[in-house]
DNA sequence: GTTGAGCGTT
């Protein structure tokens, strides 16, 4: 991962850990090491990807082994420009287990007894929404989508309650979100009885129903015909004989779309 | 190829 050669976290009781965020996107591990090993002894450095696309998410955690070179390191590189950016180094607030942080430290001395849950400040990624949606648009039939969406799915909880009071809950809903809770809600009451074969893919979901190409063309085709002739679509115009083209734009060839309408009332439908 | 508030993995 974006360790050192490690498959999990280091023996973070001794460590300290610091926040870097404001980070590009394209900045790893590796270009972070040199900045901050030179102000102390770095333990380990992680930074939390995207499981789709494996990118980075703008943020990541040094781990120093002294507080004092952390603390110097948190004064020195907090507003360094890297890679074009200028980040913002600060000693990390929560652990990775949820536990209280004292500059940097993890606190072990926490009660377990006490089922304390996270109470960070709501925060929002409209980044996870897009990529919610382009998850399920694809394949959900991985094994770490469970994983993923119940982690999801309390965070998007949180914000829904924190943000409740800006905006009700129906514009949330009148924008299909209403879909997500539902499944989200089977998902749950599916939880109890974990079954295999209840968790094979339904049949529903095998077949395509939905026709890419034909919808895509007959979309914009329907709404103004006259475009396509307009648009220098100078790419391949004769070379893809492909079913999108219709050999007559014509309307006269209208009845010869039918077939994309039906298709597109069942997909809308 | 894009984006920019925030707190983490085997």
């Amino acid at each position: 991962m974006s360790h050192f050669g490690r498959s999990g976290p280091p023996d973070i009781t001794d460590t300290y850990s610091l926040l870097v965020l404001n980070i590009t996107f394209r900045t790893t591990a590796d270009d972070l090491f040199p900045l901050f090993d030179k102000y102390g002894k770095v333990v380990d450095i992680f930074i939390p990807r995207d499981r789709r696309t494996g990118d980075s998410r703008g943020f990541a955690f040094v781990r120093y082994k002294y507080a004092d070179e952390a603390q110097k390191a948190v004064e020195r590189l907090d507003g360094r420009v890297v890679d074009g950016r200028e980040i913002t180094v600060q000693f990390a607030k929560y652990g990775p287990n949820a536990e209280r942080i004292h500059k940097g430290r993890i606190i072990e001395s926490f009660p377990k007894s006490k089922h304390r849950s996270r109470s960070r400040s709501p925060r929002r990624r409209h980044r996870d929404d897009y990529r919610d949606r382009d998850y399920r648009r694809r394949s959900r039939s991985r094994s770490y989508d469970r994983y993923e969406r119940d982690r999801y799915a309390r965070d998007r909880d949180y914000r829904h309650r924190s943000r409740s009071r800006s905006a009700s809950p129906d514009s949330y809903r009148g924008r299909g979100r209403g879909r997500y809770d539902d499944e989200r809600r089977s998902s749950s009451r599916s939880r109890d009885s974990a079954s295999p074969a209840r968790r094979s893919p339904s049949p529903r979901r095998s077949p395509s129903p939905r026709n890419p190409s034909p919808v895509k063309d007959g979309s914009p085709d329907r709404r103004s015909p006259d475009r396509r002739s307009l648009t220098p679509r100078s790419s391949s115009p004769h070379g893809r004989p492909a079913a999108s083209r219709s050999p007559s734009p014509r309307n006269s060839d209208g009845d010869v779309r039918v077939n994309s309408a039906s298709c597109e009332e069942l997909s809308g439908l």
